[in-house]
DNA sequence: GTATTATATGAACAAATATTCATATAATAG
DNA sequence: CTATTATATGAATATTTGTTCATATAATAC
């Protein structure tokens, strides 16, 4: 942000106030932002989608999502870091599902909001 | 999507049949991506947040956000065209507002997975 | 030990995107 | 008409981000 900003004028110094109140904190923003950028991706989508009804290794949900081994694993890796998915591990292979019945409500919403308009 | 996929291993084979007709449609994954792709950025998340209990003009809105005249325009075209909030001139002022309660309610319940972490 | 398989990851590249700056448009006031 | 003000927008730039490719790791089988 720059000095440029003072030159600004308020048309509704009341209703300004009043909502500067309202404004959640810029770090709770950030990390809401953040959290959507997460699902802000179609084959991050998949992914979420695919695990909604079962745990999958990384060789389906990339059979699956029709992409690569290597793409999804990078993927995972977002997914995972932002906890939205858990994984176990059996041997040589890596299972994954979804973290929290949270992460499938917010799929879910979205896709209400797209098929209602 | 390359020929290599082909390659690509199909660990659990019936899972793996179950879960692909249960996927949504390229195209609407496409959609809801784009969807929260739009909720993943801070400036648009802080313009929602204002909105959330006034409508606000420009002016207003770039300094509760403390961010330019010229970026917050430009964001509020891209709010404009994913039909996330309206706007009605009036005069050479525009106020902005959310569309419909769908948008308050990705917002919020974006929030409460943040803060329930 | 070696070979194979499932997954992870670093680097490079391409594509997308947010902001800035300059300027255009539109509405009003004088 | 001109000046001013609120908003919009195009172009340029910098940053971020997703995929690919090559390769590394880890687990198992032989």
């Amino acid at each position: 942000m720059k000095d440029e900003l003072c030159e600004m004028t308020v048309i509704h110094k009341e209703t300004v106030e009043k909502v500067k109140k309202q404004m959640i904190s810029d770090d709770l923003v950030f990390d809401v932002a953040e959290l959507f950028k997460i699902f802000g991706d179609s084959t991050r989508m998949k992914i979420i989608c695919a695990l909604k009804n079962s745990e999958l290794c990384v060789c389906d949900i990339a059979y699956i999502t029709n992409s690569t081994q290597s793409a999804i694993s990078h993927q995972l890796r977002i997914l995972k870091q932002a906890k939205l998915i858990r994984s176990r591990k059996e041997g040589k292979v890596v299972y994954y599902s979804l973290a929290d019945d949270h992460v499938e409500k917010i799929f879910e919403i979205g896709c209400e909001h797209i098929e209602e308009i």
